[in-house]
DNA sequence: ACACATCAAACTGTATACAATCTGACGTAT
DNA sequence: ATACGTCAGATTGTATACAGTTTGATGTGT
């Protein structure tokens, strides 16, 4: 192991400070650090990030675009929780999309592009194995930001990018039960039905991960409204 | 006529400060009054909107978050003006939703929801009789907002907005020459094909159409480089 | 007459100050 | 003992002030 242990500060001083916060926070959520309705207080952001109250409230009305953080006019910043509803319809456009570029990227694909994707489920396996879990998990969505890079359409992978990371806070909300080998295990074979040039199996294998991706999460035990959570809570400690 | 000329005014007081300098900017593009280039002075804001420049500085930065403004770092802010392969792309982009969207509402469109495209399709109707222009080049535009919606993903149906609004700064800086009522023959068609439940009609035609719209810019014919375009016209001079 | 250096005005980038609002605790009344 | 009103501390919303950069004009030298 070459690399010292400050690998990750140098290019942040040259992004403007404004960006440089809006990505350490992307980054936390991105490797599920940050959980959904955490409260981002101005003051305690300046002092992590050494700036005024300025470029922080900058920052956070970026990420409240993006749907990343939620703003309560005059309560504050907290990190966005989606609902059942909204994630479901993530999922939906999703699969549109990743589909499509499974599509392209059959007639297109080249084999510079299959290498860089087979070391990429390299790098997943290694993290598998060493049980790094925020690597693991970074290293398991960006698959999906890989391929939708090599489409080619910068306005289809920002789309695709912002969409992943809401992905990120959904599992984090639903509690994802999804294990990271069945994850990598799938990704490995879309990797290789893009290498047959196999349109059918690769958009099929696409929409099939997807729907599993969905399904292990708790979307439907969760709650339905407020009031019924409530009753059945106190009905059950009343026992 | 019974209604005022201050008919505007009313629901800006309910939004936040910022939002409300948001939309009015991203109206006067949708409605393709702001030219692509155009510098927004922070100064010249503060006084049209009578706020201090840190409002009118979030309402660009949520803007830029839009792809509606360029923020140069240093210089101001300015109208974005996308590139040819900006273009492409967005279309791109579009075309695979909207026929997406016309797949899914071929299955499930409801008689009301055929009635309110109906009447948009009057609306268009009036406002190209009376030469209406912006009113005009809103609800074309707008169509595309409202079949989106129908479909019942609000996550895409955000998407598209945006698509949309990037739409219409591409139109000017490509200077459409399509006619309005092509454009509006065709919306025509998409609902017809629509109220048949014709899935294969709904899909080819929203294609057509907006291959249509794409061929009307003048892509090809521009600036590959400066160098070029400055040459030629130095030429043109001389003669 | 043209090119270049210098400088002031204008503009943007960031920090700070002040006003408005919310939150939670304390004290009082029932 | 519980419920409610009041108030101080904390937090957000907006405006202003100051520092740094850009831009275009003026003036000098060739």
């Amino acid at each position: 192991m070459p690399a010292p242990d400050s690998t990750e500060r140098g290019d942040k001083a040259l992004l403007q400070p404004t960006e440089r916060i809006v990505q350490a926070i992307t980054h936390a959520i991105a490797e599920r650090r940050l959980m959904p309705g955490t409260k981002l207080t101005e003051q305690k952001l300046c002092e992590v990030f050494n700036v005024s109250r300025t470029l922080v409230r900058q920052a956070l009305n970026q990420l409240s675009r993006d749907h990343l953080v939620t703003l309560e006019p005059a309560r504050g910043a907290f990190v966005a929780k989606p609902t059942i509803e909204e994630s479901r319809q993530v999922f939906e456009v999703r699969t549109m999309l990743e589909i499509m570029i499974m599509r392209e990227l059959c007639a297109r694909i080249t084999p510079t592009q299959i290498r860089t994707l087979k070391s990429h489920l390299a790098a997943e396996r290694k993290a598998i194995r060493h049980k790094n879990i925020a690597e693991r998990t970074r290293l398991l969505g960006e698959f999906h930001a890989v391929l939708s890079k090599m489409h080619g359409n910068q306005v289809l992978s920002e789309i695709l990018s912002d969409l992943l990371l809401r992905s990120s806070l959904i599992a984090l909300m639903y509690q994802s039960s999804q294990s990271a080998e069945e994850s990598h295990a799938e990704h490995r074979e879309l990797v290789q039905a893009l290498e047959r040039r196999d349109t059918a199996s690769a958009t099929k294998l696409m929409k099939q991960h997807l729907q599993h991706v969905e399904r292990n999460l708790k979307l439907e035990t969760q709650t339905p409204d407020l009031k019924s959570t409530l009753t059945t809570s106190v009905a059950a400690l009343a026992c």
